[in-house]
DNA sequence: AGAAGGCCCTGCGTGC
DNA sequence: TGCACGCAGGGCCTTC
């Protein structure tokens, strides 16, 4: 599931394909995804140099030459698969809806069986002002984003931590494994009601978010020799986690005695939480 | 107006 | 073994 660590993982490897290399094809295999693609997609691209990639939340922006920037969201189950053009399978490879292919001979697919990603045009000079992403709160990792700005954004919310990290418009490129796990280090119950995380929590909060992430993104990008898996796939793996999908185990937070209860999951406006309602308060 | 739930979609794990 | 069902969740949309 790609959340930020994974969507800067994956464009990190695309830009080491693609980057300064020129597109001398692209094709869509089935335009409906999330939203269709946009017209003249095919257009721009061909004949176009790459010149570079940016990560804004979970949206990945690959600026090409005449002044369009490419927009992908993995969605769900998105994945960009990098081939060698020669070694492609003659049949058409499952649920490849979009693909690029470079001077140089790689061929860069699209690959999401869900269908809940998606592709735009943007103009670089605006890229921001993309409808989806003008209202993107903070970068968590940037250095604006602070324990003051985080508690004046959750001051006065009623909804429980979980669901206001959740909220792209309050912090940008959380996900509920990182929100969870975000959580988990600060101490704090995602049943909590936000307003009472404002304050001194947040000193808490906002560098376990942050170190969350950094350790995810070092992880991503050392357990990757080359950004290209045997399989053709660029970008994550598997992290360990250590509450996401842990439900029953116990919380290495809280060794010692009693033992600790272990962590439970909860469904939290139906999503799955996973905490220690021991450490979590 | 803010919050909660629905919906889109396919693959996979579980249980009968 | 096979099938049915439920769950996974990002983000927009509708409803309350």
């Amino acid at each position: 599931m790609p959340e930020l660590p994974e969507v800067e993982t994956v464009m990190r490897g695309l830009a080491r394909v693609l980057e300064g290399r020129r597109l001398v094809a692209a094709s869509i295999a089935r335009p409906d995804m999330r939203w269709p693609f946009p017209d003249g997609l095919v257009t721009r691209l061909t004949g176009a140099r790459v010149l570079g990639f940016r990560r804004r939340a979970k949206y990945m922006l690959m600026r090409v030459e005449g002044g369009d920037s490419l927009l992908i969201h993995l969605g769900m189950s998105g994945r960009m698969v990098a081939r060698r053009a020669a070694d492609r399978p003659n049949e058409p490879v499952a649920h490849e809806h979009f693909a690029m292919e470079t001077e140089d001979g790689t061929h860069v697919g699209f690959v999401d069986p869900r269908r809940f990603g998606s592709v735009d045009l943007v103009a670089s000079a605006r890229e921001d002002q993309h409808r989806l992403l003008a209202g993107l709160g903070p970068e968590p990792l940037e250095d604006a984003f602070t324990a003051e700005v985080l508690s004046q954004a959750l001051a006065g919310k009623r909804t429980p931590i979980k669901a206001a990290l959740l909220d792209q418009k309050l912090v940008a490129g959380l996900g509920n494994i990182y929100v969870s796990e975000a959580l988990h280090r600060s101490g704090i119950s995602p049943r909590r009601e936000a307003s009472t995380v404002a304050g001194s929590r947040c000193v808490r909060l906002v560098p376990a978010i942050k170190a969350v992430l950094e350790e995810s993104i070092a992880a991503g990008g050392s357990s990757l020799r080359d950004y290209v898996q045997a399989d053709g796939g660029i970008g994550f793996f598997q992290e360990r986690f250590r509450v996401y999908d842990r439900a029953g185990l116990a919380c290495e937070q809280c060794p010692g005695v009693p033992p600790c209860p272990g962590i439970q999951r909860i469904v939290q406006s139906g999503r799955a939480s996973f905490y220690c309602p021991r450490h979590q308060r």
